[in-house]
Formats: C-alpha cells, sequence, structure tokens
DNA sequence: GTCTATAGGAAGATAGAC
DNA sequence: GTCTATCTTCCTATAGAC
C-alpha cells in the first residue's frame, strides 16, 4: 500500500514489491493470483475498514455532535495506528471496471453515511446548507485532502490537526449568525 | 494530459498518446525529448496558467473579497473554458526530484497567495482562524476537490457550484457568531 | 514456501527511409 | 514531419527445482 501511494500502481512493479517484503517475485504470486487483485483487495479492505470503524462511532444525539464524531471516526482510522496507511482515491482509477463498481459500492455506503448527517441536520436546521449531495462532497474532499499531506512528526500532533478539521468542517455547515449570509453568493 | 488524468502518467504509454492524436509513436519524439518532459511541461503550463489568472483577478479590499476572487480565480483557470483540463496533484509524485523541485517553486507560489488572504483576515480579525497554515491547506483541498468529481452538463451549473463553493469557503474562516465558539474542539 | 529461470509481450526511445 | 522497423529493457506471470 505504500508503494502504491508512493508512486501510483502503475509505476509500482512486482520486482519493486517483492524487494521491499524481502522475497523474489514469483513468490508474491503465492499470496495474490494477479497484481490487479493485489491492488483491489488493499483498497477493498481499506474501505472496508473505514466502514467498520463507523459502526463503532457514536452516531447518536444532534447532527453537529454526529458530523464531529464522524470526522473523529474518518481520523482515527486513517491515521491512528502507528503503521496506518491510506491509498488516495486516485487509485480507482487503476481497477479494472468490474472491481471499480465492487469499490463504488462501498464508497457510497461510507459517503451516504455522511451525507444522512448533512441531510438530518440540514432538515432540523441546525446546518445552514443549501445542497446536501454538493455539501457532502466538499466535506469528503476535505477529509481526505489531509490524508495527502499529513505526516507524523511534523509541525502539528494529530490531535491538533484533528481538533482543527473539526472546527472547520463545523464552522463550514453552519450558518449562525454568518454575516455574509445576505450577501449575493455570486458577483 | 487528458490521458495523464484519467488513468495516470505510468499507466499512459507513448504509443496510446500517438494514437489519440492520430499519430504513429515515434513521430512524438519530435515534441518532446521523452516522456518525463511531456509530463513536466503540461504541469508546469497549468501551474503557470493559475498563477497568470491570479495575475488579473482583483485582489484589492477587504480579506473576505480577496478571498472570493481568489476562488473566482480558481474555478475560472482551471474549469472555465470549453477544453478547461486539470491534471490532479497527484501526478506530482510521477516527476524526477529535479522536476518535482522545480514545481514545488511555482505552487508555493500559488499556495503562498492564497495564504496571504488568509493571514490578512487573521490580523485585521475578519476571519476566525487559529493556524493560517493548515487553514490554507484545508482550502487547497476544498479547492482541489471540485476538480476531481466536477464534469460539465451535470446536475449543477459551473456558476451554481462556484457560488456554493464561494459561501462554504467564506463560512468555514468566518467564525462571526458561531455557537460553536466555545465548545471543547476535542472530546 | 521460496527460489531460479524464463516465456511472452509491451514499454520508451532511436534509426533511417520517404 | 511522419512513417516503419527495431533495439533494449522492463514488465507480468508461470514452470519446475529444492
Amino acid at each position: 500500500m505504500r508503494l502504491f501511494t508512493e508512486h501510483g500502481f502503475a509505476a509500482v512493479s512486482m520486482r519493486q514489491i517483492a524487494a521491499e517484503v524481502g522475497v523474489q517475485a514469483g513468490a508474491l504470486y503465492l499470496y495474490t493470483p494477479n497484481k490487479q487483485t493485489l491492488l483491489f483487495n488493499l483498497l477493498s479492505e481499506q474501505m472496508q475498514g473505514a466502514i467498520e470503524a463507523l459502526k463503532h462511532a457514536d452516531l447518536t444525539g444532534s447532527a453537529a455532535r454526529r458530523l464531529d464524531n464522524f470526522v473523529r471516526s474518518h481520523f482515527q482510522f486513517h491515521m491512528g495506528g502507528p503503521d496506518a496507511a491510506f491509498m488516495p482515491y486516485t487509485e480507482l482509477r487503476n481497477l479494472t471496471p468490474a472491481n471499480y463498481e465492487k469499490l463504488e459500492v462501498m464508497r457510497r455506503i461510507y459517503e451516504d453515511a455522511l451525507e444522512q448527517i448533512i441531510i438530518d441536520g440540514h432538515d432540523s436546521g441546525e446546518f445552514d446548507v443549501d445542497d446536501s449531495k454538493l455539501t457532502t462532497l466538499v466535506l469528503i474532499s476535505i477529509l481526505n485532502g489531509v490524508l495527502s499531506w499529513y505526516r507524523p512528526g511534523g509541525r502539528l500532533s494529530l490531535d491538533r490537526v484533528e481538533a482543527h478539521y473539526i472546527e472547520i468542517i463545523g464552522k463550514a455547515v453552519c450558518g449562525f449568525g454568518y454575516e455574509g449570509a445576505e450577501r449575493p453568493a455570486a458577483e
């Protein structure tokens, strides 16, 4: 997963992977029938893990609270452990159409869970969003964006970054008292 | 650029590119010394274009106004024309270290322009952000995120999406009256 | 379960005819 | 400027020894 993340699926050879784990290329085929299946399994396990993590998150109470906990779950699963890794959505394009479809199903489960929180917050008046689908897409790009730049041991601790993201995402969906509420959205 | 965006640099062969433009593979080498230079030139022109577009944007007045116009410039350059294309940041990993460094310089110019707006808005009290660098990173992921999902002819017009992004980004940096300002950021 | 060896094909890039 | 043909290298995947 680390090699695919760093260089991209097509740029990584089975020989490189083999060298990384200390075997010869042929030995890899004892563990995967081919390179494509290896990619699919990695992406699939990752997506499944994120969905599993959600099941253990506390998604009760107000929409604001549920949103906060969704973000926490996302952070904890993807960046929590010492050997946490993440292959960006970009690698989905390297899947065969059949495998891509299978992953789309999982991806939709995850993103729909987020969208439902946004919809509920909108309906209850807690959130000020005028398009739940669009807002969800924005939040997903925010959540995935952090995975592409955050590296442990940098200027900011993971807790600090998580707290910042919870705040900025909260503000993005909250319109209470926002002075620009009246101003024209476009020129 | 379209092929690299769709499949990734390493997954696209010179033969595919040649077929796309209607020549044989060898003929491509009349236009580029090699594949790596082709990638670098495409990414470099794209980055340079975004910086040029900024120069024509109106970045005067309040920080909020400058931020709105930065977002407009980003949208107009990357998604404006009929043949607008965009290679995601992901492709930067396929550059040689020397080429990567050159692009980093350009990328920093662009992102620093955004960060300066955030810093100024923070200093003037217009924005409620506690870490300008981190906020800039979030805004960049939002701005680049739209490029990965937006396709002309979809449910929402470009103007509509642009307006939505201007609003949500405005809210993300504005803290006026945000009821959660007091609540603990992390559990 | 891992190795060496290799089949079979596709990749980037070049040479030389036209 | 473009073609065909080709060099060389690297790729995925397999075969068979140990």
